[in-house]
DNA sequence: GATAAATGATTGCACACGCAACTATCCCGC
DNA sequence: GCGGGATAGTTGCGTGTGCAATCATTTATC
């Protein structure tokens, strides 16, 4: 019973330390984002990860998986994108419900001179997070983590 | 030159991993919490970190760093509970300004009793982003990383 | 001790979000 | 090949959020 406590309370604390460091970092992010170059972060993560689909396409739907974000709020997401003209959208052609997204030569070129504004935010709220005893650990673990 | 490329690709590979537990974390917890007590996660938060702070109050600054929350959202966020009669408001005496709030005998019930649901919840997430091979790591490390 | 700057909290406003309902397209069984 | 169910995406609506401005109180300056 101890034992079984133990582990839910060890979940919890651990959610609780993702999320205050998830925050941290987002409210940073969207700050310097917005400020320098109108985007949100989930904006910028739209174009960031459409950019890595090198010459591949992306539906809505997957979209919507990689920003935890619902059907809705990815398709106006998109329109705010496209009404910017940084991404188009390309009807699929071999099944016609589905609609493909393509980053323009502008929203290619926006996210040029974002990124580096991105993670030299992102540096620097790591390096506060750094400084928190609550969150040291966890942003000291990260980098160590990716490879799977 | 390379090496630190490197460096700021494994902060933003290291934040997007985060991001997207973060993400499929709260949103699980998001739905389970909504359905079956009406509460979202950070009126969860609230809760939950209220009832910590054993016999001591917080103030709503405190408030609202602890949920990453702007100071007018922390301000309906309160209401919103306060409505519901699950905390109260309670001046502060030597700095009238100042605002403390307080789990109310309704507030300290409903807590417990959406915790199991919480709990469950996050079980349940942790267990399918472990199945996730690019958020495995992260899943496997976090309980080791709690006791800064 | 009066005025100015700073701090804690609240309100007006615009906007992004999720849910539910809807449309359009595809796929399956017959 | 036709009707019913499933799937992809969009829209109406209510609500939670941040920013900027505001009010109340405290603290600093003179």
């Amino acid at each position: 019973m101890s034992i079984e406590d133990d582990a839910v309370e060890v979940r919890a604390q651990g959610w609780r330390t993702l999320a205050a460091l998830h925050g941290l970092i987002e409210s940073e992010l969207e700050k310097s984002l917005q400020s320098e170059h109108r985007l949100s972060v989930v904006e910028y993560t739209v174009l960031d990860v459409l950019s890595r689909q090198d010459g591949w396409h992306m539906r809505m739907q997957q979209l919507g998986r990689a920003t935890a974000l619902s059907p809705s709020a990815t398709t106006r997401l998109v329109n705010r994108l496209e009404d910017r003209a940084l991404l188009t959208r390309i009807l699929c052609l071999d099944d016609r419900r589905g609609i493909y997204t393509e980053l323009t030569a502008a929203g290619q070129e926006l996210l040029t001179r974002a990124r580096p504004v991105h993670d030299a935010t992102l540096e620097r709220a790591l390096a506060d997070a750094r400084e928190l005893p609550e969150l040291a650990p966890l942003v000291q673990a990260l980098p160590s983590l990716l490879p799977a």
